[in-house]
DNA sequence: AGCTATTTATAACA
DNA sequence: TTGTTATAAATAGCT
């Protein structure tokens, strides 16, 4: 650019191609500077030399925020880029919260349980508790029927098989010429009840 | 830098800047080609523009590798950085583990307190269940009317001092020559609600 | 977008 | 690296 014109191919000479880097490289970070001062914008630089030194510019915030910027930007190829482990992370936080919430709730109930009283519980926690409360009285009911309609199921179907003994007896009673008490036999036909009394409390 | 040297500052014409940006962004991006041609570096360039649109340019390779490079070789204290949020992350699941395992101690707790899972109840837990359930909700009714009594007479309290600050106003008013709108005061008295609306929907 | 008068950047050299 | 300087590039103000 002065001097003489340059080739743009990779400057053969060493030291020349060390001192070219050195120069250009303030030139580029100072132009840089210069676009994002003079039109308002975000610029990122880095520079890699070819024996590994590295030198950056990041104008208006650091680097890292100009690398999740573009990662958000950028063709969300970028998988598993910190973007996404960034909505992860939101995600966790966002689970956290309602399972915190979860135990306040579950706490709140214990508490409201030893404690006899819903002293500490607004007016909104009592109504939500209370429809639980429901739905799950909801639920044990339509439990205890399904329990009642087995027993009578059961117990039909005993008395089926109980009947057809009877009348087998009673037939064998009739051929039989010995006269027997038949009402002892039938008292001893054992016929134990598989549900407690109190379920016909309903 | 022609016709006319150029302060650093954002320039405030629209279009200017506008125009500026485009040229001066043209010639970043090739100034840095240049360099990495010349002196076999590696460079990445991120433009943000002020409304949003960005421009990126990698030499050798991809945009995502340069920042890969970047992450490994700056200096770690870029905190924030994927590493970071990969052990925040670590940390979030390790807090969602031990937040499940309480909220699976409450429930057993509530389950232990009720007599089992529902489920697995037989008839008689089911009735002693469900007789602690209704106990539960008349206790949570009770404190429900409870609140309410309290607030009606916090508002028959404020509805006597109101009253009060009324008939004192109206006194005035008839001691008073000049004939005010007495509704204007009455309205412009504040009353506000201590409880939310859904409250009366018991 | 394209055109120049100028300003900048910088290659070669020290 | 830095400084100097002749010269190539970049670009501000216009169209």
């Amino acid at each position: 650019m002065a001097r003489g014109k340059v080739q743009m191919k990779r400057i053969e000479n060493p030291v020349h191609r060390q001192v070219t880097f050195c120069k250009r490289r303030a030139g580029l970070l100072k132009k840089a500077k210069e676009l994002s001062v003079l039109c308002d914008a975000e610029i990122g630089v880095l520079i890699f030399s070819a024996h590994g030194k590295h030198y950056e510019l990041a104008t208006k915030g650091t680097m890292q925020g100009l690398i999740d910027k573009y990662m958000k930007s950028s063709p969300a190829a970028a998988a598993g880029s910190a973007t996404n482990i960034c909505e992860h992370k939101q995600d966790a936080k966002e689970e956290i919260t309602m399972l915190k919430q979860e135990i306040e709730t579950l706490q709140k109930g214990l508490r409201y349980i030893f404690g006899g009283g819903a002293s500490e519980m607004n007016l909104e926690e009592l109504l939500v508790l209370e429809k639980h409360l429901e739905i799950w009285i909801c639920q044990i009911r339509s439990t205890k029927m399904e329990i009642l309609f087995k027993e009578i199921q059961l117990l039909r179907n005993k008395e089926g098989i109980l009947k057809a003994a009877n009348q087998y007896l009673l037939d064998k009673m009739e051929e039989n010429v010995e006269f027997t008490n038949i009402q002892a036999v039938m008292d001893n036909i054992p016929y134990p009840l598989t549900v407690q009394n109190e379920i016909f409390q309903i």
